[in-house]
DNA sequence: GGTTGGCACTCATGCAGCCCGAGTGCCAGA
DNA sequence: TCTGGCACTCGGGCTGCATGAGTGCCAACC
């Protein structure tokens, strides 16, 4: 049905709308490709991938552009991920290797993916519940008011100041930080709040309630919903590319970009750094942004992925080299965070 | 030269220019407002005040618009601020008031008064410079690496990794760590690095250099320089109310948004946090800027302003409204960060 | 059977010409 | 000083038309 040459015809297609975001007709593809046939029979292959809804025409007189479907099979027929060039790597580590904390790596890696691919980039946070603890500390505000500090193996650092209902002796403190760590320094978050049901037990009969309110707190602080997974994007000004259409798909992307939740969907589950995900068009889990692609792959240390980044663009976009920077700077982030 | 009904004349048309985009003439002036003259001599004043350089016609056979210096002189007259809704003033009670941290507020106030002008809101995080020690912690991580973290008054959390030349033994770090903190909480920021030189004298002749090293990380974590100060913002999605120019007004303004240096320019000195500066058209310290403008105020604890928020938007937006949000919000974000 | 050149057909785009009406400036009169 | 009237300007929208890119189909060719 689809024989080789008819693929090649759908590559040229993609790459040439890609490239001139006008509709290709079967002249200007042999033209611009080594085709090694005619335009008449161009126009018979394009007439059959019609057919079968790998592209589409706008309107009667025009050439073909591309439908998800037709992208769908393009991606997916990449035999090899295009490698970037020594040039686009020294940025990458430059650009990556001055960072001074995580804030710092992921604003980076935002600036980073977004001039490499010209598109939007999106960074999320490493997630708690994929952390460990490292420390926690306890900081006396006031005689009625802690601030506790929890700080993990990713470099995340979350605070919350905890009103104590009676004020505390600082060598009780100091005790219940020392508990504290030891009970869930190196432990998963997810398991950490766990492990504390006990802790106040040990404390004098007196101190037991505001204890507990801590450790409640500390709870709370690490809690495994949603609202803890923070995340990071930037290059919208690279929305230019999306088309001159601003209130039907620049508009809902942004305002897509400012919700979470969304953003999180948008990006999905981690995956192992070395697979890359990309979703086309109505693919996207988003009603609005059925103009878009998403372009995502985990990060982590020790290829154990423990957040997502990616870019997200016009469904029209450069999937190839999309997919190369994506991967390249979830390889070097991986490698920072396991660096510590 | 100017009498009380030209002034008027140049309201009317600010006012009706801002909610309908559209050049204004006087026809529609005298019959959306009781100006109480006929459109013959609200063409006399508009003649006038053209000649002045307070309203320009966009072409010979339309309305007149407002220059910037049309907006200057109306916002300069403005004897009140536009008081917020009760129901706007407990939205922002109510939106603030579940923040559980610096990230947080920040971000819920972003929002906020993103929602509250329907236009791009930027809020600066308190500038380290002007913030107090609160404390300062030094967690192990490795036998030859630590991780400082220091806490702010702001509730801002600086850390950098720190290589340790040699292997410090954990009593050792203890005692920095007291010493350190007995040195510099409460101190500003800026003041906290110059206490520190005498501190590694303390030391034995074995750790001096790792003290030292230790210290000279301190001192530059919270170092007084611009790339210490940090920014947010959203509501990107209003820019809709731009126009449709997207390259020439849009694009300018989301790259201006991503360099933090150029945004911190834009918010201007942190002024009082009663007085808002408001920048209009040409007087924004941006070229390609010149169809923006800035509301901006100061916000802090005490009154005292440690950092500046505000909206920017196109010159032709509800001054009164953004005026209004913006000192109703600084004022709610100073008082949360009073409470702590 | 697959490929090619030819040909008629479609239709978006750009341009020229036209009308319409909002808005102005000016002037004479109140 | 204000007002009504009037001639004038000019941007925006509409129509009609020519252009050309691109297609589908068909007969001929290899």
């Amino acid at each position: 049905m689809l024989d080789d040459r008819k693929l090649d015809v759908l590559r040229a297609i993609v790459e040439d709308y890609v490239q001139t975001q006008e509709p290709v007709g079967s002249k200007a593809l042999v033209d611009r490709h080594q085709l090694g046939v005619s335009p008449a029979t161009v126009r018979n292959d394009m007439a059959a991938l019609e057919e079968e809804g790998f592209i589409m025409q706008p309107h009667t007189s025009a050439g073909r552009i591309p439908t998800d479907k037709g992208y769908r099979l393009f991606v997916d027929r990449l035999t090899s991920v295009k490698p970037l060039s020594p040039a686009e790597r020294r940025a990458i580590a430059t650009f990556l290797q001055g960072a001074v904390d995580l804030d710092d790596v992921v604003h980076r890696s935002v600036r980073l993916l977004a001039q490499l691919t010209q598109q939007v980039a999106i960074v999320q946070y490493p997630t708690l519940s994929r952390s460990t603890v490292r420390h926690v500390e306890i900081v006396t505000l006031s005689a009625t008011k802690v601030l506790l500090v929890v700080i993990t193996s990713s470099g995340r650092v979350e605070q919350r100041v905890v009103e104590l209902t009676k004020a505390m002796d600082d060598d009780v403190l100091a005790d219940l930080r020392a508990r504290l760590n030891t009970a869930v320094v190196g432990q998963h978050l997810s398991d950490a709040a766990g492990r504390l049901a006990a802790l106040p037990m040990m404390f004098h009969q007196d101190d037991l309630a505001t204890v507990a309110h801590i450790v409640a707190a500390f709870a709370e602080a690490v809690a495994d919903d949603k609202s803890g997974d923070k995340v990071a994007f930037g290059g919208t000004a690279n929305l230019v590319r999306f088309g001159e259409d601003f209130e039907t798909s620049i508009q809902p992307l942004l305002e897509a970009l400012e919700e979470h939740v969304v953003l999180l969907k948008l990006l999905g589950e981690a995956t192992s750094p070395s697979r890359v995900t990309v979703r086309i068009g109505h693919e996207v889990p988003h009603e609005l942004l059925a103009a878009t692609s998403v372009v995502a792959t985990g990060y982590g240390p020790d290829a154990e992925p423990i957040a997502t980044l990616g870019v997200v663009g016009p469904t029209r976009m450069d999937y190839p080299g999309s997919m190369a920077a994506v991967t390249a700077v979830a390889r070097y982030v991986s490698q920072m965070l396991a660096d510590g």
